[in-house]
DNA sequence: GATGAATGAGGATTCATTCAT
DNA sequence: TATGAATGAATCCTCATTCAT
């Protein structure tokens, strides 16, 4: 976690660096990321960069950390169905985690890369974030054949791997299709998420799965 | 590309070489991976490397291309049922590409780190392992359509889409789950492989899309 | 020298701080000493220190005009035989200076370094802590000679040169061999120096040169 | 220990080098040296150090090892008088190990270094090297006490410490006092070893010690 | 064709010191 | 007076690549 001295940053410089710490973590693997360049673009001297962070992998883990709260924040900010079918949560989560990625593609792969690189993580932590999502899936799956309404002879381990690897590519994978940039997104924001187009490549992903499971 | 050196070394050498090329470049990433370690490890001058090899992104380049003549090979050399309808193929497809990671776990890795990762490619080359078997895909389920054998809503671009993030990422996971290393399956083949286990795990993920892909 | 700003202090927080400089200079080289270290573990802030001391070198030059301070009056405190004969004299010192090192290792340490180490003292200075003891070793010898209590064929510089390299070494080699650190010694103060052991060892150290040196 | 690298260097820059080495591991403490200065003395590129050896610890243990060879070999090169009693024998090891020290400063330095300093030395090696003298002399002086020529109340132990001290420092003792600088020495070599002054010295301390041994 | 020593830019990190607040 | 953030040169070490033998 950062030192004090960062936190204590003038919002304006403070938010300037992180912008560039999840430019150069996203687009590279860890190990392969450079102080020097980070500082460098940053524009402050080397000896600033270990007074606002213990060391790489310090920032890293900052931003690791933003990252999940950004997620959980953008998550539960959407609006939700309480009242609706297992499916419909399926689908709501599947929408919702889509336009996370979309939306912060940066720390969508901060996160990404934390879950299946190499990065310096406590094994735990690693564990944790790579069966995440996958356990979950498999929770509710179970919980969806033993109310009716999934599929009865659905194997909850590999319908939630199908979900899981659906999931974690989908973001990348429309971003890629509409031909749209980090940069690009970061001036027109989640609005574009809106384009009919995207919906409906959304849609029919989530609709194709939802005839392979549903009863 | 390698230079005639190279391929005029003696068939034992060069394979051997081979062998660690490929063991490094898929255990790590390419910029993260060491020439030095790879001639120690190969036994050989480090000037030899370079008289075998243009540089680094030769070398990798090579061992990419080995990779897909690989795959071809052995999916070509997997029986065909040219008979059967498109969902069998569909089916056999995932049967023997999972069974390609499976048996050659340090070229699927290659090919994987080539679509996803950041490798010195010509743009083009990029592209068309991205899309290789995505477009692929799209075109049996085409066809699928076409005949009736699928769902007549299917959106193609969109279902392929499903396939390709499913198979890109089943035999790693299947690896995961029954515990199996790189170095467990150099001994025991792609024999394990049969392990009944696996067979149905395999074939609970393919029966799940099929009842969502089939008409 | 430091500013009168040290100087002006709260008594309880310079000798705090002062203390903190004692177990640091005396612990490593000088040029291997860290400020960082020195303020982090005082509580005080970077900029703090250098309104205090010109730079470390200041700092340290404080620290080892304490030290002389400390031993003289140590020296001068403990009783003195003035009727004694000269090797009454000597072997006083010998047991004062080795109680010193003994009672105040840190202290002692500091002067060691400043004597044998690559510590940044006028020159003018150095010589004279290298050949301060050396001196008047010398002079006790010669004095000793005229007035028959010594060999007559001593020669006083050699002679001393012994005395002085016994001395210097003396303090440690006993905490070494009683397996004293000065961790254990700042608990038992300088108590356990009258262990019948160590004063046996003294002893026994003294009255060889004794037979060596008498007339 | 140098890598092959090393050893196979042309004898004219090898020695080049590793003089510079022993000129800088002697005049500094281990973790003050430098090795972008070392490499810049010497011409060298930085790689080039590391193609030499393998870290710094590594070239300070050459030097080392160097260093007690010089010693052992110097020692073994003086002539003996196996015959003569056991305190012609401590006589002609501080003749001969202050001449090394004399003829070889700079070795001596190392070695001083290793016994009394924080160098990277496995433990073992370290207390070995603390106490090596020092328990020779107490075996001597033992076995002296034992055949009568030396005096049957010496406490072995201080008695060895007193000879060891004094030992340790004559060497840079005579230097200092006779203006001796490791430069105007590599000059003149040990020849001036030869010179009246100095061996009277030498004799001085001596005899004062024989006579305070001596049954 | 094979070798392996030489290179120097680049890696992460620590340091004493300054200076605006 | 006290602070502590900013600095950039220095630290050790690794790297891919070249080139003389």
């Amino acid at each position: 976690m950062p030192k004090s001295t960062y936190l204590n940053l003038p919002e304006a410089k403070r938010s300037a660096i992180t912008q560039i710490l999840l430019e150069e973590f996203a687009a590279q693997e860890y190990k392969v990321v450079s102080i020097s360049r980070i500082v460098e673009r940053a524009g402050i001297a080397k000896g600033s960069f270990y007074q606002y962070f213990e060391d790489k992998a310090d920032a890293y883990l900052f931003l690791l950390d933003l990252a999940m709260q950004e997620k959980v924040a953008f998550m539960n900010s959407a609006p939700q169905d309480p009242q609706g079918d297992l499916f419909t949560t399926l689908r709501w989560m599947m929408a919702a985690g889509t336009r996370f990625e979309f939306s912060n593609p940066l720390f969508a792969q901060i996160g990404y890369r934390a879950a299946f690189e190499d990065v310096p993580l406590p094994d735990e932590t690693k564990q944790l974030m790579e069966s995440g999502t996958r356990i979950f899936f498999e929770d509710q799956i179970k919980a969806g054949i033993d109310d009716g309404s999934l599929k009865p002879d659905l194997d909850p381990q590999w319908a939630a791997f199908i979900l899981d690897a659906t999931f974690n590519n989908l973001g990348r994978r429309i971003m890629e299709n509409f031909e749209i940039s980090p940069q690009s997104m970061a001036q027109k924001g989640a609005a574009s998420f809106a384009d009919l187009e995207i919906q409906s490549a959304l849609e029919a992903v989530i609709s194709i799965l939802e005839q392979g499971f549903k009863a």
